[in-house]
DNA sequence: GCTCGAGGGG
DNA sequence: CCCCTCGAGC
């Protein structure tokens, strides 16, 4: 049986359920997690969900700002809750689905000067990540697990529209790359997108909204990811390769979200 | 040759392009009297109008707030503009259009407290219906002007859900029914709406967004008026009555404004 | 309720 | 450029 995982930035999900809906419709994500959904729990727009065929829902919300949650076509169980925000915000929220445990995180974006001592936003995110590192750092990485989300940091030089200016703007500064591959290295988890894209293509999920035409100027970043313990490396693999995309055609539609969907497909 | 001369209260006429195209393809009124466009004059959505066949506009707009606009089928003469607003805001437009003079106003609502001493708003209303008063009353009668707009006073007792409640609220007062009954008194102005739709029947341009059913309370009020000079009493009466009309059902479009249309025909 | 402005955040 | 929070105004 196929699992598909996707995670998406939706960038307020009451403004979005027409275009969450439509990808559903689409894509036929089995497990959708989302990030930036700014609404509390009881906002949270619940019967789009079950309408569409994802009727198991874990929210982690606030008022207006942040805020994740996690869709699922199959029942979901519970799982720990991580310690990771030191802010207290909705950034968090964790399910198993089908036995594989999901971390779905909205990391904080750092805000403008790449400094910890200058600029606290910047030194949350390096924190959380440092807290996240050490969270995964004490686990059996044959435990089936996906960390998943908008993690603000694009982590390889193909993975942004200009390796070299972008190297001292906040999401691709060296200490966030550092940071990220510290996490990674913690369980030694699998980037899936670019397992299925390998450098040096370019690989980007999010483009500002700033820019006229974004197809145009392409200056995108891969900001958003799907990475797996080796423990899921084989059901990653089935069909030989993985198999992940990112739905940049999102992008395009009618009152997008400046991030596009990224999607992975697990054999279980 | 008929004349159509339509009044609305758009409530910001850049969100509501959809809603006047399609009260032009449906009424065709020859002249459109906007209130409460909500933009500056370079903001204005001109070609929506020359679209939908009215290429010929006068605006007086301002940043955000108030603003009142005239479009027309026919060429516009100008008109010497009116020194009616102390404030100085965007609350008075004029034209010439087949030989009618056309002044359009969005008065003051005037606040909460009917009274001048301590709300400045309701001083203002009330100074703008007196400026405009002794402005009508040095023309002649037998010219033919029409002074239409939101005048933000609904002046008969049948122009309210309840004259009872209403007296102590702003917008039927005494004290602003009688500014009404004086500017009307100034030049013998004749109120179309009511010569078609005659008292006691209640009349209504005006429903509050609060309602959640608007048909169901019916709390109406009339504040969009068309007043003519016995100058236009024969072209008003071509057709033995008075054609004029509240077009309430655009009350119920999707996303309106919550004034509905006011309509009055000529026969010129 | 609905639409503005201003301010924060991205 | 887009989306939030407030508060004002109607």
């Amino acid at each position: 049986m196929r699992l598909r995982l996707s995670t998406w930035n939706v960038n307020s999900v009451r403004l979005r359920v027409e275009q969450v809906a439509r990808f559903v419709d689409e894509q036929a994500p089995d497990v959708l997690c989302m990030q930036e959904i700014k609404c509390q729990e009881g906002e949270f727009p619940r019967a789009a969900f079950e309408a569409v065929g994802l009727p198991h829902i874990r929210i982690a919300g606030q008022k207006g700002w942040h805020g994740v949650a996690i869709a699922s076509r199959l029942p979901i169980e519970d799982v720990a809750p991580l310690q990771v925000c030191r802010e207290g915000h909705a950034r968090c929220v964790g399910a198993k689905v089908a036995g594989v445990e999901i971390q779905n995180f909205y990391i904080p974006a750092g805000g403008d000067i790449p400094d910890r001592e200058v600029n606290p936003k910047f030194d949350h995110k390096l924190d959380f990540f440092e807290k996240l590192t050490a969270e995964m750092a004490g686990r059996d990485p044959k435990a089936p697990l996906a960390i998943v989300g908008d993690l603000n940091v694009a982590p390889g030089e193909f993975d942004v529209w200009s390796h070299k200016q972008m190297s001292k703007i906040v999401s691709h500064t060296p200490i966030e790359l550092e940071a990220f591959a510290r996490l990674k290295s913690s369980l030694d988890f699998l980037d899936l997108p670019r397992a299925a894209i390998p450098e040096p293509e370019k690989l980007f999920s999010w483009w500002s909204y700033r820019a006229a035409d974004f197809r145009k100027s392409n200056r995108g970043l891969r900001l958003d990811h799907i990475l797996v313990t080796p423990g899921l490396r084989d059901a990653a693999f089935r069909s030989g390769a993985a198999s992940a995309r990112v739905h940049d055609d999102v992008r395009e539609w009618e009152r997008p979200s400046d991030h596009a969907p990224v999607s992975a497909d697990f054999g279980i």
